[in-house]
DNA sequence: GCCATCTGTAACAACACAAGTGACATGACG
DNA sequence: CGTCATGTCACTTGTGTTGTTACAGATGGC
């Protein structure tokens, strides 16, 4: 459990039911990502607030994609899933008396904040949909036969 | 407890004992960052293997800098930690079988891997002294008061 | 030699947080 | 109504930093 796999989670998912048409269950998902149904719901209760997915009870229920992988960035993503923490570091207190400690404090921060609007700025600029052609094309590329999913 | 803090503490404890040319003890550091004297002795230990500081037993003793602040890096220090985990998310699976997973990590790796390397680019671009320095410009900007710490 | 001081290190508890798990209410369909 | 599925609560587990206690080893002054 060494790091928040949410949002990796969650992509695959997103990706998975645009390639099956028809509607998922949470134990479903929770098989091929190899966890809990519980965990699946919980996590997915935030894409469905915001409209990326939407769910359905009882006979024939299960999570449905509400919209096209082409207007869904990873940062959406990872906006519905809250805006975890990105990073494992940070500074000490939080507000120091001793200058010096607020002089450190901010060189650190001014520098994690350029690399967190790096990094959501990429995730920003991919969408669900690239990343799914790219896995097209390296599939096609290896070989002709169609993939599948072992759900 | 939310975040790994050894760096930043790190920080401030080199920059710390430039402005005091004396030894200072674990149990005066300790003090200083609201911790344990264990906690900093362990934590300043790989500074201590790298040559940053230099500790000696006994009566008098203690941590002294052992290199001018303008010829370590905040990167050298965080190398010298051990280089801990920066990012709090990360990929699922360890080597996944599912080809979309895969594409997935690939993606979200590669947007992690910029933002790594321009967070630790700057944090090589950056020296204590420099720090240290900006610290005293703020300083005297605001009072002409000499500055000292609480210990 | 002896004692006070300080580091070095092991061992373990505390804490935070994602993840895993069981229980149960609720809604939908046939 | 019975079955299937989500929605949610409460609790446990796993992992890594931090906090703490205990003790061995080294150093310098008396
Ligand atoms: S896409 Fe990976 S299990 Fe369906
Ligand atoms: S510099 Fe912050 S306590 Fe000394």
């Amino acid at each position: 459990m060494r790091n928040d796999s949410r949002l990796s989670r969650m992509l695959h998912v997103l990706i998975h039911m645009d390639r099956h048409e028809h509607s998922a269950t949470s134990e479903m998902i929770s098989k091929m990502l190899n966890t809990n149904p519980v965990v699946v719901r919980r996590t997915m209760a935030g894409l469905r607030e915001r409209g990326y997915v939407s769910s359905e009870k009882g006979h024939g229920g299960g999570w449905t994609l509400a919209r096209p992988l082409s207007e869904i960035t990873l940062l959406d993503v990872y906006n519905a899933l809250g805006e975890p923490h990105l990073f494992a570091i940070g500074p000490a207190g939080d507000q120091p008396q001793c200058l010096v400690e607020q002089a450190v404090n901010s060189a650190l921060a001014d520098a994690m904040q350029e690399a967190e609007a790096l990094l959501l700025r990429r995730l920003g600029s991919v969408t669900l949909k690239q990343i799914a052609d790219e896995f097209e094309a390296k599939l096609e590329a290896r070989s002709a036969a169609a993939y599948s999913c072992a759900s």
